[in-house]
DNA sequence: GTCTATAGCGGGATAGAC
DNA sequence: GTCTATCCCGCTATAGAC
């Protein structure tokens, strides 16, 4: 049982990280989860760290894994903005603790990350990524193709729109919609919505 | 010397809960960085949860007495959009680590929140500012003053763009900005960016 | 591989001296 | 009001039986 047992405790592991953060969960936590003893956890993966790492990571890379198809696409500037926006918010569709739990992982405990997202980035080539992506708006911008934009200030407001509502959800429902059903509303249209207004306020 | 150690200790609170967040925070954290005893905690406080609900709320009030204001002024609607991203961008700048504080502390800590909240809510009237403020864009766009657009759209897309850049900080200075020195420029010049695009976007 | 039992430590909270 | 000392619980991690 050797496979489903680790398959088990680190799916259950993510469902309570991602849900109470690295702070909020406990070992007794993931294993009653996961229904299996406490004792194995430590037998399959030593630590607690060791299991977050292999959580985080894994969150990391499914954060990016669609970002990364779309800029290496050779899709034109519009479709590859289009294919950012449509993989941000359809993986916070569907994992919509992913965000939050990214993000603030990376703002609380950033000694435990960075090492984690260093060997990422080197075995992923990230930077040449997006400094392709960045000459190509840059180049659109000087063809007059789009407006001339700050590409870092494009992605930073892609991913703003894409994350924060899931990553805001009870401030939300709290504070500006009347009832959870007008906020699903407003998730289920939101890559359009994103796609438009990102849009509209680059072309020419 | 009652007033000023009850201040220092909730300033040395607030500086300790944005920072980790109220799973990652203990008493002697709290203690260390108000340079005072343990016990005095709980002699002025009693528990944890106290103190916590006390710096909760103080957050949660600031991230909200701005756009009060500006909710509440008899600015058009331009001003009243201008007036909002201004406060919310504003308190940011002053505060960085409190959106990420609030966010997290609701999506995570909810049973602890709720209650804080409502109360809030209550005593503020809420609900009646947003619903004044929702009419004034329905009617504003029947009139052909702006594009006939979701009012709860706008305000989600207005706290996206003004919030998140804080809350993903860490996230955005690794993958999207190449050093520190840009991504502080593009916090500087945030509320002009974003106010033009928000505007850009209802006008007819 | 999976369990029980427990070591060892760090956390919130309190008693009681000053 | 402020301190030291301490209780007691829950946590991570391990030893050892099966």
């Amino acid at each position: 049982m050797k496979q489903d047992t680790e398959k088990i405790i680190i799916e259950a592991a993510c469902k309570v990280f991602y849900e109470k953060g690295y702070n909020g969960t406990t070992m007794r936590d993931i294993a009653q989860t996961a229904g299996v003893n406490l004792a194995l956890l430590h037998y399959y993966f030593r630590t607690k760290d060791k299991i977050f790492e292999i959580v985080f990571s894994d969150a990391f890379t499914s954060l990016f894994k669609k970002i990364s198809q779309a800029l290496t696409s050779d899709a034109d500037i519009f479709e590859k903005i289009k294919l950012i926006i449509t993989g941000y918010v359809q993986t916070a569709q569907k994992h919509p603790q992913l965000p939050g739990f990214v993000m603030h992982e990376m703002a609380v405990n950033s000694q435990l990350m960075l090492p984690i997202i260093m060997k990422y980035k080197e075995q992923n080539h990230v930077v040449n990524l997006f400094d392709n992506f960045y000459v190509e708006i840059e180049e659109a911008g000087k063809k007059g193709i789009i407006k001339k934009i700050n590409p870092e200030s494009l992605c930073t407001d892609i991913l703003s729109l894409s994350f924060f509502p899931f990553m805001a959800k009870n401030y939300l429902t709290e504070l500006i919609y009347k009832d959870k059903k007008t906020f699903n509303l407003m998730v289920k249209q939101r890559i359009e919505h994103i796609t438009n207004s990102i849009i509209s306020n680059i072309i020419v």
